[in-house]
DNA sequence: ATTCGTTATATTTATCTAGATATAGCGAAA
DNA sequence: TTTCGCTATATCTAGATAAATATAACGAAT
């Protein structure tokens, strides 16, 4: 059999999307590269998506998820807060977790 | 805390869409309506789209869908096969059971 | 004060997607 | 053989979405 069962797991805050797959990885991206710009470069997204998406991030979660610097000789950056940091690991744990549920249900299936 | 857990699944064959809620329900009102036309009416969708989408899923599944009949008196109709039925009902129940399993993983995190 | 690379934002352009519209083809039943 | 409502398909239009471009604002370090 050739089917395969996939999955794409958000988080909501007052029914308005918080997290997904391509925002964290943004997360993750600006964790690398301490900067909202690099990371944006390393996912071969615009400057303007990126900052949307986190500014949207940042206001909607509870506390904020990255720290902003503008200014100075090295221009600023952005990093993650602790807050943003556990809500990654948290994100790709459960995600995970639902691959391999999934995987699971469709084995022991008439598909599997 | 007001964080919630979404998720959507669907089947892929051959690395292409098979399945996802979208064509479920289009197939739920063939199942119910007995035709196409009819099916796209009630879920306010263009019969070329609906048309595309089951043409598609019926191509792509490993047996048919659905069976189309053309002209007579009554125009014809679309009617669900067996496969297509069981096909509907293992969608929903791995779904569900995906959400359930959410549902636990969220609240054993630290954002439940 | 000047410089730097970054964040912040507006404006325009292009692309993609969805929708509307139109029309041909079908065949069982009357 | 005419009728009917449905399937099948092409074409055009518009709206939404994404991408490209340009530029302002910032402030620590020199």
């Amino acid at each position: 059999m050739n089917y395969k069962i996939k999955s794409k797991i958000w988080i909501e805050a007052d029914g308005q999307i918080l997290l997904g797959e391509g925002r964290v990885s943004l997360l993750k991206a600006i964790e690398e590269t301490g900067s909202l710009n690099k990371a944006a470069q390393q996912l071969n997204m615009s400057y303007k998506k990126a900052w949307g998406l986190i500014d949207d991030v940042n206001s909607r979660a509870e506390k904020s998820v990255v720290t902003k610097n503008i200014g100075g000789k090295s221009g600023g950056g952005t990093v993650l807060t602790p807050y943003g940091k556990s809500l990654v690991q948290t994100f790709d744990k459960i995600n995970e977790s639902c691959w391999k549920h999934l995987d699971k249900q469709i084995k022991s299936s008439d598909l599997g």
